[in-house]
Order: C-alpha cells, then structure tokens, then sequence
DNA sequence: GGTCAACGTGCAGTAAGGCTGCACGTTCGG
DNA sequence: CCGAACGTGCAGCCTTACTGCACGTTGACC
C-alpha cells in the first residue's frame, strides 16, 4: 500500500504530518487519510511528495521489503537457463527485487541465443576472465577482460565467445525480466 | 510524462486504445486523453494498466530513455571517491539510467568509508578475487572470491578489505544515488 | 496540577478533474 | 464503395481528492 510507503519516508526522518504537508503545500489531514488508505494522492500530490523526499516516483512504488543481506555462493545457486540458448546463468540476487545480477561461464562457442533477444530493461556485462562478443542489432562489440559494456536491452541483443577459452562474465540487469 | 510512457508500451506490443480499454476496464477516450496528457490517471486505473502490461507501477514512472551501446575499459572510466573513504570507485556504465555498476580494487585494510553509510537502493557486489568484508548493521559478512552478496542499502552498511591481499569488486546499485 | 504546544484524526463541504457515452473525421482492406 | 477499426472532440456526470475546523491525546515545562 502507497500510504505505508509514504508513512515510512516520513517517520524516517522524522517529519510530523504537519511538517510534510507545509512543504509539500498539501493539508496535513489529506496525509493523514493517504498514509492510512483512507484515500488515494492524485499524480500531482505524489509529485510534491516526491521531491520533498527527493525521490522519484517510481521509488515510491517499490517495495522496500527488506531482504535483510542475501550471500550466494557457487554451487548452492539457482540457475536458469537462457530461453533457446545453451548457456546456464546463475542468479547472485534473490530475485524478488528491482535489481538482478547473474553470473555466467561460457564455453568456446557458447552462445546466449540462437535469436536476437530483447526486453524492456538496461543490462550491463562485465567480463571477469576471458573475452565475450556482444551483438546488437546489426553490430557486434569485442569486450576484453576488466572491460563492461551496457546496453538498452530493448535492442535486440545477444551474447556468444566465439574465443578458443572460456568466458566469465557478470550481468546486471534492471528491473529482471521474468 | 506519463502519458508518453503508456503510449510507448501500448504501441510496443500493437495493441490499439479500444484492445487496451478492454483490457484494463476503461474507456478508450480516457486512454486517448492520457496518453495524450490532457489528464492524468488515478492510481486505480494505473493499477489495471499495469496490470495488463505485467509492469509493476513503479516501471510505469521509470524513463527508458535509450542510451544505446556502452563500452567502458578500465583507464578511460570516470572515477568517483566515496563519502569519506579511500576507494575510488570506477563507473561501468553512463550514469543516466536506473542502473548502475561500479568497479573497485580494495587494498589491504582500505575501506569504503569510515561511518556505516544508508542510501535507498539495492546493491549487489559480486568479489572478483581476493576477500572482501562488509558490514550491516552490527553484523559483518565475509565474502571470498566468486561469492556475492545482496543487501537493502537502507541499512547502514559499509565495505573493507581486512586481508592481506587486494580485493576486486563488481558492485551493482539500482537505483544510483547521486 | 495546570498550561500550552504539537501530535494525529473525524467530519462535512467543496471544487476539481477523472471518467464515460456518443459522435465525428480518417484510414485501411476487401 | 462500403465497413470496420483507428484515434479524438465534446459535454456532462459523479466520484473523490482535498480543505478547514474542531476534537481527544500526549508530553514538556513551569
């Protein structure tokens, strides 16, 4: 619920209701019934609240559920496997949040698809050992060891070692698609 | 706007207002409106719009402002010190986006800073070689070579190298904090 | 104990604007 | 040439976000 959200910012740092409502330049009774689902902010209100709180939007949607600290270790991992592709990731974050981080090895002519791939998301590869060959759309990109690259996933992508060793790479992506 | 964003996910999947009216339980002239800006949504129908597009809300608010291609090798980054601390961190991606990815070396004994540092986000650090340790809270975690580790930026945290030898990190944030 | 300020909330009223139904001009395929 | 589907202008309804004021409560201070 929006309102607990809002109620969170607030307590945080230790704001009164009155307080908010002066800089947000809204009532404090309009907060009172927001922060208790009483009723719902308009667009333009969620606006003002955000930048009192110097957020975005969209942060005030995100749930904060607190995933305490999460440790993944190789081997006792969840992997998934790339839809179409040989190459099995796996997952170094739980995997219920707005952040996913994967770790893949591929072996010499290991391809991540056999088609181009794309999804509503920024991704960004950082090559740990090896060298990785990125494609996207037409054009394709070497990327060595220490080196990362980051793309609008929206464009048709995808990933292959077309070296003779194998290739270890790291792989944030935001937010996962599913 | 807002309204640019829904009109990109519509078109995006070749659906038409009257299919996504439908869909959602609205009438296509109120799409039409708000895509076009003349108003702006309640929260309830961007709850059923979201819904159709199995996007979170927040998604709906985040701009896929599309930066291409980005390649990064290590020399030509640009670096940013942390807030009271000896790492220099070297940025893996633009900085524009909702997604960052940070790379460090920790030399023996260096930490991220001398206070325990919250921020609202989510962050993933993955160890490339070397331990590294890093502290929430009142409790430490220590995290070698391959491991990673997943934590809510809310809490207090911070990271050092208390081995002998360098630590090299891959650090995934979303969203950045300026 | 008394006072006072600040807290969060109930209530009634208002004004705003989210939302709908219908009609219109346009563009496409058959 | 017709029909269907597209996106949009308009007028009106009616939900509801939002306000102002008053109330009960708490805690600091004298």
């Amino acid at each position: 619920m929006i309102g607990d959200r809002l109620h969170e910012l607030r307590t945080e740092r230790g704001m009164s209701l009155r307080a908010l409502a002066e800089q947000a330049g809204v009532s404090p009774t309009l907060l009172s019934q927001i922060e208790r689902g009483v009723t719902e902010p308009s667009l333009s209100t969620l606006r003002r609240l955000a930048g009192v709180f110097g957020a975005s939007i969209a942060s005030l949607f995100e749930d904060p559920a607190a995933p305490a600290v999460w440790i993944s270790r190789p081997g006792e991992r969840t992997t998934l496997g790339a839809p179409n592709g040989q190459i099995r990731y796996e997952r170094l974050t739980p995997g219920n949040g707005q952040l996913e981080v994967l770790h893949a090895v591929l072996a010499p002519g290991e391809v991540s698809s056999e088609e181009l791939w794309s999804h509503p998301s920024m991704e960004c590869v950082y090559v740990v050992s090896g060298t990785l060959t990125v494609q996207v759309e037409r054009s394709s990109y070497t990327v060595a060891a220490g080196e990362s690259l980051t793309l609008d996933s929206n464009r048709p992508h995808r990933y292959l070692n077309d070296s003779a060793t194998n290739t270890e790479i790291v792989l944030a992506i935001n937010p996962p698609t599913p």
